[in-house]
DNA sequence: ACATTATAGTTGCGAATGCAACTAATATTT
DNA sequence: AAATATTAGTTGCATTCGCAACTATAATGT
């Protein structure tokens, strides 16, 4: 009764979170890439020319860590930084062919993750834990931003 | 559209677990101790005399997080070891009055995150959360064991 | 009983990350 | 337009963690 009583919601994110990691960065290791420079190339699929800094806010993310995973995602040639134009001290982000060519393998890894997290939930479910995790994130996020000097 | 298009349950989870961490750490440091620590503490109260090994199991961690997370409790004195009599490979832990006393300061911190996280939500919504939660986690678990050489 | 194997715990190492301090560039104020 | 403040990005530092190698004890096999 009373072993694993303490069944947080922190905590089992903690735990699932730890083994995403292990899993994930284990099947990106052919491609010399980490899951949170995974999770940047993700972004820059779906944006052209974004920011460093615009890049960690939708990471949630610091920003040094941000300058670090490009850093190496420009060093693995998947991605290449132009500085702006309008203003220099700005770098652009874009995906190279290279990261082109990689992105269905991603997408597998991330969607092979996905369902052994979900094995065995109906799809409704899955639905609910998206939602939920996302309502969650909201919260987190907000309590983040209202414990530094938030707007 | 394409926007945010990507909210992985990984992901979304990795953001969680990045804001817990920081959340609660601030909020441990008073007590020198880290999340982590945190979570040893939490099973040790549940029970006396445990070995490091089967804390880390019953953590998901590997067992040198547990060796430098029962070291820093035992230097904040909140645990004592004392080596098995019947098996000295083993160290046997135990709480301190000192960390009995912290206790119900722990649990606020914990229960004022949790609640913090779940924000919004119906107490239905909660309970389906957690045990969703758990059900992912079960997942994360077997797919861990059955990568390395399980049983 | 002795040799081999397995187990609990420790330590070194490399990788990752947040924070704070710093640089260079731009924006704002007066 | 000169002085001040803000912002994007980088770097140093401290901390954390998993993995692998190691030590010591204990268990198993012959």
């Amino acid at each position: 009764m009373s072993k694993n009583q303490h069944r947080s919601v922190g905590k089992l994110i903690s735990t699932i979170n730890r083994a995403s990691e292990i899993h994930i960065n284990n099947m990106l290791k052919p491609y010399g890439i980490s899951v949170t420079q995974m999770h940047f190339l993700m972004l820059l699929y779906q944006q052209e020319g974004v920011t460093q800094f615009e890049l960690s806010k939708q990471l949630y993310v610091d920003k040094a860590t941000a300058t670090r995973a490009i850093q190496n995602l420009e060093k693995e040639e998947l991605i290449i930084r132009k500085e702006s134009t309008g203003d220099r001290r700005q770098n652009l982000v874009y995906v190279t062919e290279k990261a082109q060519s990689l992105k269905k393998d991603i997408l597998t890894i991330l969607a092979g993750w996905t369902s052994i997290l979900t094995e065995g939930m109906s799809e409704d479910d899955k639905t609910i834990l998206l939602s939920l995790l996302h309502h969650a994130t909201t919260n987190a996020i907000r309590s983040k931003k209202s414990e530094k000097g938030e707007s």
